[in-house]
DNA sequence: AGAATAGTGTCTTTTAGACACTATAGT
DNA sequence: ACTATAGTGTCTAAAAGACACTATTCT
């Protein structure tokens, strides 16, 4: 391409005469939510143990926020680009490789980080529980899984001329052995001909680092906005499973319990029977499926 | 909060000596995916005008992609986060206030600009044409709205070892008054269990400016993708619309033609019928309607 | 009158919800 | 035998698809 601009420079050369201007950038991170499920202890014998969201977090060893827990994150390298940074983050800071990995929303507020300028491209992973045998945290910061409530509190639309805002609070516990967090996290959206506004703000927070509620929150509304319509479940699940697993793995997420032949009906085109069952249960056996993988969406 | 990290220091203290470190850092972009929806130009005083997708582009006066067509856009500033950055965009380039805007995508590519490390968060924009009184590009730069047309070519699905692979091509044709403008965008997805990759790649491309023919699939995909469950085509519409004209939007966002009933049962929660009939239409006259924000999820 | 669209009725098909019933290993 | 779950059958209700029919205004 042989144009030339208005001060008669070809692209190579003005390219070559390039300079950054030395303006104020952010800094960019990439902040990890890692979900996975695991069986809670069962109390009988005869009994199916139940299913738990869990996320990694990562206590923070310095200023600002010390002591509380934070996403595993980190800046984004030059020569990469922030999905790189987000699987180079997952290797270092979980151990977990080759997972699922989706872009959430890029968090910018100038204030979110008491240091600097700092923007969060956020990204949800999802890993089978016992893909994790690398055990989280082997350095300096602990890390720890916390199970995971998530539970819509206050719910209200008040209608204005011409439009709705809608409010909806949503509650944050988390525990892990030793140690419990709670937030509260609003998230209201205008909707109107002539505005378009959509807001969280945290309300509560207890142990959380910086906006990771947020996060946290904008995470599992898409975690369970997707749940229905796509197959995204399938990365939580080990190789073979059986379908009440995989059932109460869509209720905790969804924190509501389903129809058990419904459900089989829905799930049927996007798992492959087996020829294998569970053993020694206490009960009937049931049979094991893997994922059909065409079927995903 | 009296908590002193390693060297003694409280958060105050920190954050008083804190100075941020010169490593490199991107620019942060806003690129700006604004659609809007006109009528045609109708052949006979009986027939209804077809609807046809706009996307706002602004032609390069300098380097690099000069006399290529880009999405409008510009750095975010320090003190503001990337909306404000988008909103401000939208009024400086666009010319409209008040409109719908959501959050696409960071694309991060660290070569995706040719003359240093730039970011671009993305957002679409969703205009009302009548809203569009201020004609777009003032200033010095040359603004035109294209028409589109976005159609799925090749699409295939390969299956391995435990995983699919699937590609879809998209092809993008852009026409304004005296400029065409062409792109063929490839998507490519793994879906399996080890491993998740998306990817967008520009096969082909005619005019169009940076990776912005990535960031306009993208765009049309998330589009096409909210239509069925959330309201979001409403804020295309006018103050007062018939059901015929927001079929016809539907249609050409979806690239195919919906039944009437089926249609009109479905949508009936989102409007609210007015007294109101268009007129001199060479035919029966339609009912106006309105929005009913209410029912918008 | 007749072109072109507006608007409705209704039949069929598909999907979802509800719930009861039968089946079966393990102690 | 009994517990706890597995798995299926079937009825009902709701939603989607298909298509035909009637209604209405302007030239």
């Amino acid at each position: 391409m042989q144009k030339r601009d208005a001060n008669g420079l070809t692209e190579q050369e003005f390219l070559a005469a390039y300079r950054p201007g030395d303006y104020v950038r952010p800094s960019v991170a990439c902040d990890m939510v890692i979900f996975t499920v695991t069986d809670t202890e069962t109390s009988s014998y005869r009994k199916n143990p139940d299913k738990e969201l869990r996320v990694l977090l990562i206590e923070r060893g310095g200023h600002p926020c010390l002591g509380e827990w934070a996403l595993p994150g980190g800046f984004v390298n030059p020569n990469e680009n922030t999905e790189h940074a987000a699987k180079r983050e997952l290797k270092e800071e979980a151990g977990v490789e080759n997972i699922y990995l989706e872009q959430l929303y890029t968090f910018s507020d100038p204030n979110r980080d008491p240091r600097t300028w700092v923007m969060s491209c956020s990204y949800m992973a999802l890993v089978d529980s016992a893909n994790l045998r690398i055990q989280a945290g082997d350095d300096a910061d602990k890390a720890a899984w916390f199970q995971l409530s998530f539970k819509q509190g206050y719910d209200d639309s008040t209608e204005f001329l011409g439009g709705v805002r809608r409010i909806r609070r949503y509650a944050l516990e988390l525990t892990s052995d030793d140690t419990r967090l709670s937030a509260i996290v609003e998230h209201s959206r205008v909707i109107s001909k002539n505005c378009s506004e959509e807001d969280f703000r945290i309300v509560e927070n207890n142990g959380l680092a910086f906006d990771h509620a947020k996060i946290l929150t904008y995470a599992l509304l898409r975690l369970q906005g997707k749940l229905d319509y796509s197959g995204i479940v399938m990365h939580l699940m080990p190789e073979l499973f059986t379908l009440s697993e995989l059932q109460r793995v869509y209720e905790v997420i969804l924190g509501k319990t389903l129809l058990k032949a419904a459900f089989r009906r829905k799930i049927a085109p996007l798992v492959t029977e087996t020829e294998q069952f569970t053993q020694n249960a206490g009960h009937r056996p049931s049979r094991l499926y893997k994922v059909n993988w065409q079927g995903i969406r």
